[in-house]
DNA sequence: ACAGAGTTTGTACGGTGTGCAGGAGAGTTC
DNA sequence: GAACTCTCCTGCACACCGTACAAACTCTGT
């Protein structure tokens, strides 16, 4: 604790009616119902009952209101799960993975604010800081170490980014079986002479969004991982 | 060609000022000058000469304009160079990885474009289909090129995505030396107490921009990619 | 010459993020 | 208790956004 001073120190002037969660609430629950462009700041005063402009009493700008949302979404995932050294390694990096993934698809409307910022908070870091940790765990060099954590993130990222780009209308993801149908659907439009490997891999490529591909994807990473390694 | 019919027909009423394709270079060059925001109907419809609204005489709205552009800098990318089946097939997915890469990390403004939307336009199909029948020489049964050209196009896009969001202003990418030396900068706030693992890896993960981690991260994914070819 | 289709423009509406001036509440100091 | 000062919130305003509507103009087919 850097800070041992008055936590309870009152500040002048009126007391304020909101907190900088309220509006991160606000701001969070706009985003699940009607996308990013829901998520205004004048959507946000209003459903927290102030004038737009009161907003910026709590953050300066938009920016800092999306930017401490990522944050918080990011520290919502239980470090605990894969900081357990006593599980094998890949099991954990597993977990952290689908972790990842439902608690970032759950809002969908915030992945596309999550790669559109640099994602440095101190809750992106000690994520980073528990991957190294479990790929040191896993025997990996440090640099290497560092390496495969950036690819990990920007697999985890990507998968997810791509995932949520490909629904139209905002508001909460639909199931994975009805998202998997309507890509079938779309797929089935393809031009068989034209693209005759993409056609005949419309089933396949209809499932990229699912699970199961997610999954097969990170093992194939950790496979690689493995195999080799030194640089 | 599916459309032998009259390629010269003159339509009726006044002769267009403009084509699609000048609205296009005028929303990238706009993209590239001043980032995504700068790339308005009423930037373009200004860059061309024309009211914001005569732009709607070409394209029916603005997501329209972006799927075209994106579309056109997806028909960029020179498909005959991994096309070449006498090279050998992994030496022919690393060129297509970085040509991807350079294309598009030369508009940086564009990427998030890409990645906010489907993508299923013919030049990404055919990015696919060209995917597909790499793989398959490589020896993957069809189902697992599917799933690993899946694979690597969320590793491309994903590299590039959190590559461009690291960089704050708008405007074409700094040199990549530069790039690194700021992240270096950057990290080197970083708390060892804290964060002692991300600390010491500063120096690597400074250089997650790199050509060179992006290499990395592709020849891991290529490496789990043949260790273990079924699912 | 005329009709009609297609292109462009002016105007306008509702939305966005945000700066500025003023008023109201709550602590601090006399 | 009065005065001061600091903070919060508000109303108003600005510049910008995407885009709908109707009028004006230009060209083509008859």
């Amino acid at each position: 604790m850097p800070v041992p001073a008055p936590p309870t120190e009152r500040r002048r002037g009126p007391r304020r009616a909101l907190t900088e969660d309220d509006i991160l609430d606000a701001a969070l629950s706009l985003l699940d119902e009607g996308g990013a462009d829901a998520a205004s700041v004048r959507g946000i005063a209003a459903r927290v009952g102030v004038a737009p402009n009161a907003v910026y009493t709590y953050f300066p700008d938009k920016a800092a209101v999306v930017k401490a949302l990522v944050e918080r979404l990011l520290g919502e995932v239980d470090h605990d799960v894969f900081a357990d050294r006593s599980r094998p390694w890949r099991e954990r990096v597993e977990a952290l993975a689908l972790d990842l993934r439902q608690h970032l698809s759950a809002h969908p409307g915030a992945v596309g604010l999550m790669i559109g910022g640099p994602m440095d908070g101190p809750q992106a870091l000690a994520l980073n800081e528990r991957l190294l940790e479990l790929l040191a765990d896993a025997g990996l060099a440090p640099a290497d170490a560092a390496r495969a954590s950036y690819l990990l993130i920007v697999y985890v990222f990507g998968s997810i980014a791509l995932e949520v780009a490909d629904v139209h209308e905002p508001g909460p993801l639909p199931a994975e079986a009805q998202r998997i149908a309507g890509r079938q659907a779309a797929f089935a439009a393809t031009p068989p002479d034209a693209y005759p490997r993409s056609s005949a891999a419309a089933t396949t490529m209809a499932g990229y969004i699912s699970t199961e591909q997610y999954l097969w994807g990170l093992h194939r990473i950790l496979d690689g991982l493995v195999t080799r390694g030194g640089a």
